[in-house]
DNA sequence: AACAATAATTGACTTTAATCAAAAGGTAAA
DNA sequence: TTTACCTTTTGATTAAAGTCAATTATTGTT
């Protein structure tokens, strides 16, 4: 269980512009650490007492019902930040995370956040910045999981992935392992795999394993795009630096 | 177009606890209108410049694909608020707003809200309250389009829609018309008809139009509530005056 | 290298809901 | 009251994705 330095915490957006002092206290009480696979960090209905901060690795966030179906919320990779929207006493984490691939994640206790957010409003302000942009984030996915078909909510995470990859070059590296992206996208492993293959016809792309690359983005924005209500490329991620 | 009165605007709770000349200064920049079915209050993607508050009437969120596809982010009733995540200049609104029936709205500039919450730790906590509350409310969404049959969904939509009626009673009206609910629930209008005719068989609810009548919400939870990942009664529902 | 374990693919079949089409029921205006 | 319009229901068919089962790849471990 390592330390965390404040210069580390001053990139994350919600921490942006803080006060040294209140920017060192937070840091002084989080805790870094190496978590394997498989590794529950809260389950859904938990009162939750701590945030968290992805530097590596994958999150995966989910719900289940009785009969054990899973339900994937998101998945999470570096720099990512959760739990950070459970602000008052009492709340109850809306899912359960599970480290999905082995890596480092920061622990923070949310009593530091709750206290704050009272007394300066900088961290207020930026925690209503970041849970804007998650309700934003789930509109888009709740109407892609609604009007996408499995097709077409693959080629739009490639797209997304892309778009992500400021290197330009059109070859995208799946971040994890299909299985994952399968529930991630909302679809069974059979389905993703049958879908990814009908993409691969539709558009020209060749697939090497978690690679793939494609000669333009057009064909593929052209296809995947068309059941979406925003203009391809995407206004969420172009802007960002 | 009528003027707000503080004191109506004190019972929202993103106004909860604020000091009287603030809450004047909100209110005298209000307006109340009457808008008749089908009125378009904002197009999804238009700079976002005020937020509201249903006096009465429904308001249908919805975001639209350019083959004419929508998907109904939410329906909107009674002192519902909506457009009030929109806190930070250039957003732009993330679905379009249809009044779905003829209601009294009120409308208040978020620039108000965009200032306020600076000099307003206040405001800037409720709003954090209320924004955070949307985001679990999303996620439930998003499980049951998901997990949920649609003859379930439609048993969910009344169960909680039993739960919010305190009477006690187990005869639940349907608050808005048939087409409506399907498309918010993420079905189409025969699927509903059907799903419903299907759960009255199953729970043995009688129908008269838009009225249901369930001699016990048992039949109807054990039925609905297996593909759900939180158990019935819904704690979102049970703890709200 | 050989083994086990897990991930990914492929095939056959089933289920659910969408679609297309038509009829029945309601509501409001002329 | 009659007409027109819209909502709801019902029927027949289709399409998409889920399920079950088997096989092939890949990965990691001893």
């Amino acid at each position: 269980m390592d330390d965390v330095t404040a210069a580390a915490l001053s990139k994350i957006p919600i921490f942006n512009g803080l006060e040294p002092d209140v920017l060192d206290k937070i840091a002084s009480h989080a805790h870094q650490n190496t978590y394997k696979k498989g590794k529950i960090l809260f389950i859904h209905g938990d009162i939750a007492e701590h945030y968290y901060i992805v530097k590596s690795g994958h999150v995966k966030l989910f719900r289940e019902t009785l009969d054990g179906t899973q339900t994937v919320i998101d998945v999470l990779s570096e720099n990512d930040i959760f739990g950070h929207s459970l602000l008052f006493e009492d709340n109850r984490y809306p899912s359960s995370a599970e480290i999905a691939q082995t890596g480092v994640i920061i622990s923070l206790p949310l009593s530091d956040l709750r206290e704050e957010m009272y007394k300066n409003n900088d961290i207020a302000v930026n925690l209503l910045r970041a849970i804007t942009l998650q309700l934003n984030h789930k509109d888009r996915e709740l109407e892609h999981r609604f009007t996408q078909s499995a097709t077409q909510r693959i080629g739009c995470f490639l797209l997304r992935q892309a778009l992500k990859d400021k290197t330009g070059r059109p070859v995208i590296t799946l971040p994890y392992d299909k299985m994952l992206l399968a529930a991630r996208l909302g679809m069974q492993p059979e389905t993703f795999s049958r879908a990814l293959s009908r993409l691969k016809k539709k558009t020209g792309m060749k697939i090497e394993g978690a690679c793939i690359h494609l000669d333009t983005l057009d064909r593929l924005s052209t296809y995947t795009c068309s059941s979406c209500s925003v203009k391809f490329p995407c206004k969420d991620l172009i802007n960002k630096s």
